[in-house]
DNA sequence: CAAATTTTTGCAACATTGTTGCGTTTCCCT
DNA sequence: AGGGAAACGCAACAATGTTGCAAAAATTTG
């Protein structure tokens, strides 16, 4: 798994870094999706919370993850599958925050439904995060 | 509209003040949804922000506006419409962010299409946004 | 492999956003 | 109009996010 993390910075063109690769094998290993807050609990005496901010920056920019918006205001962010390009991002995949253990997790295999609009808006993408009681919380 | 203001308040239950006749006043002349931001710059010098946030905050309770969380981590509030009763939301409409402008509108008459959830998963709310170019920005 | 160059990091300082406590003002009810 | 409750404004603080720059690390080049 640690080489993996390499293998993705270096298909991303990015120099590899400790503090990239840790932040990345984070995502690997985990399994929802982290907030900037997550990351900085688990790996904030290593890093600085500046170096994370622009981590998840240019990882967003690459491609590695995407971003989640969520009602209570803080971004959360989840590795791509391997379809998302540098600066393309195919996630139409459905999101789901757990209201009992506040996780989010990405439902790769549930697509965003088609959604029709009214005449003259035109959608470029479309978000669709769905909360209750994940599978674990029951 | 004046008079509408404080008819939607006193329905609520709610005090009659200046500040939230003026930001309810806000929701009702405008079109789309508004961010603390945006209402702190429009009435900022009349209130303090620290009412804008309470005065969102109680709103929401009581189910007079309704939040959208947005990619750049800015909550936007919206009017709901009058089947939202105190603390329970109704609003399972499309909701739409205009690259161009900025503006979030509610996309009344598009209701969220029904997803299907893995095994173990349930749902007690959707949320659909929406991005791309408007009817006014074409 | 070591030097040169580029990139990234950490620090400091700052800006913005959101929260809390408390005394004063305003609103509501009679 | 007066008494009690609710809301406001202020101040202070906490959390979150941004920027510039020198030091350190990574990558490239000879």
């Amino acid at each position: 798994m640690e080489k993996k993390a390499d293998d993705i910075l270096k298909e991303r063109q990015l120099s590899i870094t400790d503090s990239r690769k840790k932040i990345l094998s984070l995502f690997l290993h985990g399994t929802g999706a982290l907030s900037h807050n997550d990351i900085e609990k688990k790996v904030g005496e290593r890093f600085d919370r500046v170096t994370i901010y622009r981590t998840l920056q240019i990882f967003l920019e690459k491609g590695i993850v995407h971003s989640i918006p969520t009602a209570d205001n803080s971004i959360q962010y989840a590795l791509c599958r391997n379809e998302c390009g540098s600066g393309h991002h195919h996630d139409n995949h459905v999101h789901f925050v757990c209201k009992h253990c506040g996780n989010t997790v990405c439902l790769e295999d549930v697509t965003v439904p088609a959604v029709k609009l009214p005449k003259g808006f035109s959608s470029s993408q479309v978000e669709m995060i769905v909360s209750g009681i994940c599978k674990d919380c029951r």
